[in-house]
DNA sequence: GTGCCACTTCAAGTCGACTTGAGGTCAAGA
DNA sequence: TCTTGACCTCAAGTCGACTTGAAGTGGCAC
């Protein structure tokens, strides 16, 4: 398979030229060479971009996916890493439960205003003794197209 | 029960004084006065605070928040809204909890690189298929201090 | 050979939710 | 009365992940 240019990658990849070239600059993905000021890549480029999205889905920073690859370009990823960031995951699936249970609750009860309901100020009060000032980081969020 | 000042609110919500300014700024809770240049706020802005920090959980923003009161002050939250919340959350959650099983099978995969392990081979092409390029939000962090 | 146009670089802007800093004010204690 | 220090305002900065805009360049079709 031959070498792709940035267009070819972003539209194999659906990531936008304009990103390409940022990962370029942060070490995450590298070009192979230019054709006149045309970036080139090796098709390998791909599976890295996934690899990329994958981190980022699993809630991993670029600097933190970017330690991931070895000096090599292989990536080299930690096991314990990765156990870490299954756990805080999990810690975060079960606060997100809790929350979606309680939303759904609040969206059927039939209390004439939620504070009047006892479900709801059960979770409010959870809300306020651990959540609250607590900083949040959000789940995968649709593009903004 | 008397009024209190931001630096009680502030102790005892666990809200900086700084963020209560903000909050104010925005519109999301009010102050009932003052003494000398401080702010005296009403003891409902407590339970205020705790909804705030509920409607941040479950992944609303501070202007879906805002929405949320009506001119009177009361929370008048829209059942409809609460229950696509909900859905919403629910997708995320399974998406999470898809990406904590892959993370978990990596981390105790005997194979020598993750890229022969089979099971992560297809994450990865999951990720590549459904995630690249797409936007994304973060589930809950700990706080920065 | 020449024009087009998609690429290039580099700096700056965006978004959300706050925080920080400089300079000002005022209630309360000594 | 005077000092102290915690609050005040308003503007600007921060963080992460990009996007956008202006100005430049070079391969390729004609």
């Amino acid at each position: 398979m031959r070498d792709l240019d940035i267009t070819e990658v972003a539209q194999q990849s659906g990531v936008p030229a304009s990103t390409l070239r940022f990962y370029e600059e942060k070490g995450l993905i590298a070009s192979i060479g230019r054709r006149g000021l045309r970036r080139l890549f090796d098709p390998g480029v791909l599976e890295r971009l996934a690899l990329i999205a994958l981190g980022r889905a699993a809630g991993f920073s670029l600097d933190e996916i970017a330690l991931m690859f070895a000096a090599d370009g292989q990536p080299r990823i930690d096991r314990q890493m990765l156990a870490a960031k299954a756990k805080e995951l999990d810690r975060t699936i079960r606060q997100l439960s809790a929350m979606r249970d309680g939303l759904r609750h609040a969206a059927a009860c039939r209390a004439p205003s939620h504070m009047e309901c006892p479900t709801f100020r059960r979770i409010l009060r959870a809300a306020a003794s651990g959540t609250i000032g607590a900083r949040i980081k959000r789940a995968p969020q649709p593009p903004r197209n």
